[in-house]
RNA sequence: GCGCCCAUAGCUCAAUUGGACAGAGCGUUUGACUACGAAUCAAAAGGCUGCAGGUUCGAGUCCUGCUGGGCGCACCA
């Protein structure tokens, strides 16, 4: 059914044709590479297999070229097949074929049509992950972003996917936040403290503080347990805001795991002890080791402290194993791109654990820069007016913000221009695409006014039924071609995306399909043609919207059917 | 000092596991609404891919060195 498994079967017979006449030997594996030319002029797809061979066989590109090309049965799919270059086969897939394929996804479905990469792998996304001590900014909002349409994409590839916050709720920053509540506390209650520097400085700390203080909230008078209880108070208070802004920004958790889970059911000790039984840590200046530097180019990390204090790497390494045996194939983490320096001592750990350090991928998400009026603006704790995700999210909408944060590869630094993310017009990409949307919807609704019955395509669909009363033969010229490889490229640019755990490229791929389409609809009449020439252009465009919409709702972003 | 990432049109960025003549958008210039939504389209101009070598049939992509920027090098998280 796919175009490009096609080309690469018909490769793979005329080599193995070659093979028995003894112009490739036996022994060579045919993999042929197909790639999509840049160019239109070097047809539709191209393979580089005259390359590859050419060393193998000691004979030019040219010739081998020349041979494959002379051995292809293409006449069912290619209308022609090319040689040009040094040695590319370039490949010309029938008009007729392309139409055809476009009543294929019809049939299968969007959901269908795209390609299993996963194989139904458990993979667990673990994304933003932020401390609960202070509202997300803006660079968390990125990772939400990221991570939430990378589990979107690789649950419509065929990936069975869990997100999870990992919240550490175990650390030092948590008292801190508790030490600092309890400050503000004693402060408006009219005492006198001394407000260290490295405490909370968010107004946040003190509106925590003024509630206890409204609602008559009881605090510990032992200063120990006043700090761990408002520590607990606080820590929640932030959790439960934390949740918000990501509903807000329509990222939800599957679930949300504690690192203090960790230390309660004794998983990290139980992972120590597995890395002194395995001779992987060592004691040295009373604290003890992990030879990091046994498996990566890394240097030995200090797992529990000469003061008995278990390091954050301890509870990590453990949170990790924990993954690992709730069954997850594929652990991807996603942060922030200054923590890179820690990716060589996990991936030794959890080679050190259980030899999978390839489970791992770390997914790193640059900073980002927020413009206003083109100038950066602060990005520090302090009251700063648009620092939080909050106050972006309510600036711009969910919808442009998510669109701008994945036009980007997530490791390149990203300027978030505000004024521009709130524009409706042409310069913001967000609007481009779904105005193609509302186009083709205000289609819809002029072609029922004319008396056509466009519910067949949606009733069809439903049944999954074969026999739609079509004529795509009609559908003839470029725009149309080119527009229906368009639509079936889908396929591969999901495919990439998973492939690669890089979400951008599915907003690359809209925006660029979106185009072809004002281009169509600028040039070509869609309504009151002959019947069946609208019908078939109809049907074009509903197909067109069908994946239009299915990519948006991969990102995120909503497909408005006016605007 | 050591390590990781980045450097592409005036600006912001792409470039299909190393592929063919490096592409978009914005901005600039010029055109298109008494026919389906002009939040759109058509066309033009714009480049020694930071610099210098190397590997390869082929390099923006891989390797080495240099320049300029970001980040990291804790018994922090």
């Amino acid at each position: 059914m796919m175009m490009r498994k096609k080309i690469a079967e018909m490769i793979r017979e005329a080599c193995e044709t070659c093979k028995t006449k003894g112009i490739i030997p036996h022994e060579i594996d045919i993999e042929p590479i197909i790639e999509t030319p840049r160019e239109v002029e070097f047809g539709d797809y191209s393979t580089n297999i005259a390359f590859i061979l050419a060393p193998k066989l000691r004979k030019n590109p040219f010739e081998i070229a020349e041979i494959i090309i002379s051995h292809l049965n293409y006449h069912d799919v290619c209308k022609k097949v090319e040689f040009a270059g040094k040695g590319f086969i370039n490949f010309f897939v029938k008009d007729e074929l392309w139409r055809s394929s476009l009543l294929d996804i019809y049939r299968y479905g969007i959901d269908d049509f795209l390609p299993d990469i996963g194989k139904g792998k458990k993979v667990l996304i673990e994304f933003v992950s932020a401390n609960p001590t202070g509202p997300l900014h803006i660079g968390h909002g990125r990772g939400a972003v990221v991570g939430d349409v990378l589990a979107n994409i690789l649950k419509s590839t065929g990936y069975k996917v869990v997100k999870e916050y990992y919240i550490n709720d175990a650390g030092k920053q948590i008292n801190t936040l508790g030490e600092s509540t309890y400050l503000r506390w004693k402060e408006l209650k009219g005492e006198s403290v001394d407000y260290p520097k490295d405490f909370y400085q968010g107004v946040y700390v003190k509106e925590f503080a003024a509630e206890l203080i409204e609602k008559n909230i009881p605090v510990s008078t032992e200063r120990l347990e006043a700090v761990k209880q408002l520590a607990e108070y606080s820590g929640g208070k932030v959790m439960k805001g934390i949740q918000e802004d990501l509903e807000g920004f329509g990222v939800y958790f599957d679930n949300y795991f504690r690192e203090s889970t960790l230390f309660e059911k004794g998983i990290v000790d139980e992972t120590l002890e597995l890395l002194k039984s395995k001779g992987l840590a060592y004691e040295k200046d009373e604290a003890l080791w992990f030879k990091t530097g046994l498996f990566e180019n890394d240097e030995d990390r200090v797992l529990v402290k000469s003061d008995g204090e278990k390091t954050y790497f301890a509870s990590d390494i453990a949170y990790h194993r924990h993954k690992l045996e709730r069954g997850f194939e594929l652990l991807i983490d996603l942060w922030g791109s200054d923590h890179h320096g820690y990716i060589p001592r996990l991936r030794a750990s959890l080679d050190a654990i259980a030899g999978k350090k390839d489970r791992l991928k770390v997914i790193l998400i640059q900073f980002v820069t927020l413009l206003k009026d083109g100038k950066p603006v602060g990005m520090s704790t302090r009251a700063g007016q648009f620092t939080t995700l909050k106050d972006v999210l309510g600036e711009v909408g969910k919808d442009a913000a998510r669109f701008f944060f994945l036009m980007r590869k997530s490791d390149a630094h990203l300027e978030f221009d505000l004024d521009l993310a709130k524009k409706t017009s042409n310069e913001n990409p967000v609007f481009y695409v779904q105005y193609a949307n509302a186009r083709i919807e205000s289609i819809f609704r002029n072609a029922e006014e004319d008396g056509i019955d466009t519910s067949i395509f949606i009733e069809n669909e439903k049944k999954r039924d074969a026999n739609i009363n079509v004529n795509l033969d009609i559908l003839t010229s470029d725009e149309e071609i080119t527009l229906i490889k368009g639509i079936h490229q889908f396929y591969d640019v999901m495919e990439g995306c998973a492939r690669t755990f890089e979400p951008h490229r599915l907003t690359f791929y809209l925006i660029e399909l979106v185009g072809r389409f004002h281009s169509y609809y600028n040039k070509t009449r869609v309504l009151k043609n002959e019947i069946d020439t609208t019908i078939s252009r109809l049907f074009l465009l509903f197909m067109l919207q069908k994946i239009i919409q299915k990519g948006l709702y991969i990102l995120g972003v909503s497909a408005p059917e006016r605007m």
